[in-house]
DNA sequence: AGCTTTAGCTACTACCTATAGCTTATGCTA
DNA sequence: TAGCATAAGCTATAGGTAGTAGCTAAAGCT
């Protein structure tokens, strides 16, 4: 309604331009140890200011967590387009999340670790990581649907094994050799066999 | 040489205690959040007398790190002793380690992920960890010595999937639940079956 | 009893998050 | 075009942090 457009719309880009600036800064220094007065500097203006786009430091740990979870659910639905849901499909969206987490590892740690005393997720930031959930029980469902799997694998263990199988992989990657891109992680080189190894976790009859 | 007999023992008393009382501030603030006002107000000394035990905040951070390797490492030995190398004294390795590290949770923290900025263990805090990978590598190679496992699963990918495996239900366990016990934890009951999920990914022709 | 070493202290530096309250600039609206 | 509401900046300040410097007092070996 044209209350200020152009003052909201520039309002927004400093609102980017600061989770940018958040994100290389927390490159820098560890995820936990992103500072206010850090990203105010480099922004040009006095720490104080910050707080007039963001109310807190754990405001932009929520706004950060959400872009990710975001751009993890794009990544893993998008590989999975188009093609029906199952094993292959699986696979697809391990790999592009995979990847994703690689091209990702600030975001990446914010999202599978809780690196941050005192931050926990608001339920609105949180929400894409249902979707995400979802997403990868449709596929299993799919899966048993073609008899890819046993019926077992869409229930909660099942589901609950193919989350961690992936987390794990990420997790030795992220912990061990986090320089590293997809192409010659060494945990990495296990993505694309993990569709496999849950299917022989739960090798249908 | 009796230089001060006495008074090393105290000394070390009273190091140990610092590091009680930091496990319990990480434990009530974040693993990060570590204090050294809040550890030397609960010591009953001012902050800066805290510096005369440990040189720096990374210092206790990296005791607390070398002794969660030790008992880790205790417990995953301790469970396999008196077996012969193989699957089964994997699974007990495997469920000793979740068990411990349940009932150790701040520690684990530390040792399975990075959630510390600016601290990186010190070679001789890491080196129970490759004490870790050994007990594992060993087991694998037994298993595979009695058939229960194709050659390629003691090799460097193979022994990769094993820790993925491991660390994958810890840090789902960890992030997503973490209050849980043992035995009530939605990915610890997973822990019984990864020996027959990495047999499945290896098995003997 | 004397002397060395340790364990504590206070004072201080240089950071941090966050709040209060003021001033200036922006840009919509009458 | 003039006025005015609001946004965006500022300084000052409170109360917290890690760590250093330098002093004093206690402990305990010889």
């Amino acid at each position: 309604m044209a209350v200020t457009d152009r003052r909201a719309r520039r309002r927004t880009e400093t609102q980017e331009e600061i989770l940018r600036i958040s994100l290389e800064v927390m490159a820098a220094d560890g995820v936990a140890a992103l500072s206010m007065a850090t990203v105010a500097r480099r922004l040009g203006i006095q720490p104080p200011s910050l707080y007039k786009y963001f109310p807190s430091r754990a405001a932009i740990y929520d706004a950060l967590f959400e872009h990710g979870q975001k751009g993890y659910l794009d990544a893993v639905r998008q590989a999975a387009e188009g093609m029906e849901p199952g094993l292959a499909a699986m696979g697809a969206s391990l790999e592009a999340g995979a990847r994703w987490i690689m091209a990702n590892q600030i975001l990446a740690q914010l999202l599978f670790w809780r690196p941050v005393p005192g931050f926990t997720p608001s339920e609105q930031a949180y929400a894409p990581a249902l979707a995400i959930r979802r997403h990868f029980a449709m596929l299993v469902e799919g899966a048993v649907a073609r008899g890819e799997l046993a019926p077992e694998a869409a229930e909660e263990e099942g589901l609950a094994l193919a989350a961690s199988l992936i987390a794990g992989v990420v997790s030795q990657q992220l912990a061990n050799q986090p320089d590293a891109s997809y192409e010659d992680g060494v945990f990495m080189r296990l993505v694309p066999r993990l569709p496999e190894v849950f299917a022989g976790a739960y090798p249908p009859r």
